[in-house]
DNA sequence: CGGTTCGTTGAGATCGGTCAACTCAAGTGG
DNA sequence: CCACTTGAGTTGACCGATCTCAACGAACCG
């Protein structure tokens, strides 16, 4: 059994900005620029899939609660990364900012009717639902090991994300590493000390890891 | 740490028999139906994706093995089922035939050609890759939870698509299960048993299992 | 009939969960 | 500026679910 996680839903605090600047593909170009409070909500569960989101800066988390109150996190999210594709027209997952977030959001029904005509853009969106899935799937790899071995998939999967060899810095609370890795935080804290004991890495602050011995995380990655 | 399994290679005995005769989609219409033999091998992770394929009769596993030798196991597919789909060029889980199995095959770079014209085609294979991408996330609830609520899960999936509202006839054995909720043959075995001391389950023989309370499945399934 | 594979059952070990106490940092208000 | 609160994280002691190892049973097949 897991902890249970109340998700307090904060009043989300919306305002628009000014459009991203960097126009890079057919989705950006349409959206405005929308900023999101620490913790709160982009979008829930169950809800009309009305738009799709880009993570302009900030790191978002998407999540599932089960019902006996469990908590399960599909993803983490930061800057340049696609999110809310939903094949369904409902939401299968929600959506928070961990931390003040920008995003961009776009019309999901005029993107589907472009991509009708516009194949680019179809293959588009078929590659950003295809790398969802590579992903889903390296998460149940992680979710058959050990906590150990998940740990070490987390940080490496960090690392490699913000293209930060050896400092990660982590946006998210023990809860939300611990409900992505489908363990308790008072594991993800002794794991952590454990690796910090056999010097894999170090921990200067929570939030903030440096990975010692990359070839060992892998190692406990297999 | 989870069981090692070997898997044996069998020499696939493949040989070409008569295309499917239900021509719903674009995909049968190009492939020939395949049979394989039980255990065999229909392609390995890391191969290039040259073809779909799509399930007439038989089940088929696609599973990834660990550096370490433990298995995972993707999904299971049964008739009706497309499979093989995938972003890059590599395979990234290997297929094999768990039954006698008959598989119409297509080759990737036609679909894909004809994709980029033809937008429905585009949209079926998008649809296909959303599909995959909601099974991997309810697996990943699955692993997630006890022995018990996976098992239950397995069963009411299993159900489920088989449209076998109270009996379900299982292509796999143990190890496969295992494999697929991560957990080892002897829990799966003991949670069997358990469930039919409680009167949820009843299992005549090893591989057919009656579902004789559903609802109390539902509420283990949370 | 004997061998082989698959599944079941038992006993003990172990990993991670639960519960609880404690530390630390960051406010908040007097 | 300091007491107080609050939330996040760490650590310890204990417990229980699942794994491990091992023996046994059942079905299948030559």
């Amino acid at each position: 059994m897991l902890t249970r996680t109340a998700t307090q839903k904060v009043s989300s605090g919306r305002s628009f900005g000014a459009p991203a600047h960097e126009y890079q593909g057919v989705i950006e170009m349409m959206g405005a620029a929308m900023p999101f409070a620490r913790n709160s909500e982009i979008y829930g569960e169950g809800e009309p899939a009305e738009y799709l989101y880009k993570v302009v800066s900030g790191t978002v988390r998407t999540s599932k609660i089960l019902a006996d109150g469990r908590r399960q996190i599909g993803a983490f999210y930061i800057a340049g990364d696609l999110f809310g594709l939903e094949a369904g027209d409902e939401h299968t997952f929600s959506a928070e900012a961990i931390t003040e977030t920008k995003v961009v959001m776009v019309k999901r029904s005029a993107v589907m009717a472009m991509a009708a005509r516009d194949s680019a853009l179809a293959h588009e969106m078929w590659t950003a639902t295809s790398r969802e899935l590579r992903h889903v799937q390296k998460h149940v790899l992680l979710l058959i090991k050990s906590a150990q071995e998940r740990v070490a998939g987390f940080l490496l999967e960090m690392a490699q994300r913000h293209r930060s060899a050896d400092t990660v810095e982590l946006p998210m609370s023990r809860q939300d590493i611990a409900d992505y890795l489908g363990l308790t935080i008072e594991t993800i804290s002794r794991t952590f000390t454990q690796l910090e004991n056999s010097t894999v890495i170090a921990v200067p602050t929570a939030r903030r890891i440096e990975i010692r011995n990359p070839s060992a995380l892998k190692r406990l990655n297999s």
